[in-house]
DNA sequence: ACTTTGTATGTTATAACATATCAATAGTGA
DNA sequence: TCACTATTGATATGTTATAACATACAAAGT
């Protein structure tokens, strides 16, 4: 990654292509299967840098026929943030595609509340500070969340 | 504070009164009203350091015959998180005092899974490196949300 | 006192997010 | 093939949050 706190993806189909990839090889390797259901909801959350709720992604899946009950979507989501493709934005409730799966991290979310789109960012900010400041209280720490709303470079234009 | 990341309080009935008292003052000087309800939520809050959910909350207010309805919890809740006195929870979609309002804080959160204590510590994590990611990046951050999971000493200590 | 205005509350209904449970089925390894 | 496990399907429910509208009530001006 150039770009560590990306906007913008040069190519995204060839971003998404290559992710789906990623995803395929992985679990194959790992021996996690990658259903129909799965690989479509990650395909789903892929096509945009946005988060989408688990009722957006549930109504695109039941239009293609893939299941039409809220577990179903909550099952998919599940998998693909338990196998690392994919994060829950909590101040959203809703599901984003991991931008770089693999590697060991704790995201930091740049979420823009004009345009939705969220950047996944790693500032290594949990290992750091937050981790210095937990360990001296005696505090383990076993999952971080770190989002900022605000705008996005293209919106802060758009508005000036 | 002594302890920047406290997961207890030397006495917590002082601990509570002085920023009951302190959250009236506020509103007096600026002019906000801190009514029954939202003081009640107030105390309510205050009376563990833990975050509950808005319909606990609604729970021990319906019980004392201030309000039964979801939005009588909801607006109490949020003029306490917009006046300052509260946060919420993301990862939890919970609600918790703010044990030191006024200070101009973007908090972080320690969060023990086990007893559900949540510790608020300012670890300034926001205005620093995330901060300069996002600067660099041309995002303007508007609000943040650090939240971290996992064991406080007590309980780590407890599960050795 | 009386009206105006704005803030707060009450009430009903519903939107939005998430999970429990259990039966049916498909893939996998002995 | 059989047993085992993971996954899916289906139904129901639980939980969190807000929309929409009506009413009460206090502060400020006349």
């Amino acid at each position: 990654m150039s770009d560590p706190i990306g906007f913008q993806c040069a190519d995204h189909s060839t971003c998404m292509t290559t992710l789906l990839a990623q995803a395929e090889a992985h679990c194959s390797a790992v021996g996690l299967r990658l259903t129909p259901v799965r690989r479509r909801t990650l395909e789903i959350l892929l096509a945009e840098h946005r988060a989408l709720g688990a009722y957006d992604v549930l109504a695109l899946l039941s239009a293609e026929g893939l299941g039409s009950q809220p577990p179903v979507a909550y099952r998919a989501l599940d998998f693909l943030v338990k196998a690392g493709f994919a994060h829950k934005i909590e101040a959203l409730n809703a599901y984003t595609a991991c931008v770089h799966p693999g590697e060991d991290h704790t995201p930091t979310f740049l979420i823009c509340r004009a345009c939705q789109t969220v950047a996944e960012a790693d500032t290594g900010l949990s290992k750091g500070r937050l981790g210095d400041a937990a360990r001296a209280a005696g505090f383990v720490i076993e999952r971080t969340v770190v989002e900022a709303t605000g705008l996005c470079p293209d919106c802060v234009q758009k508005a000036a």
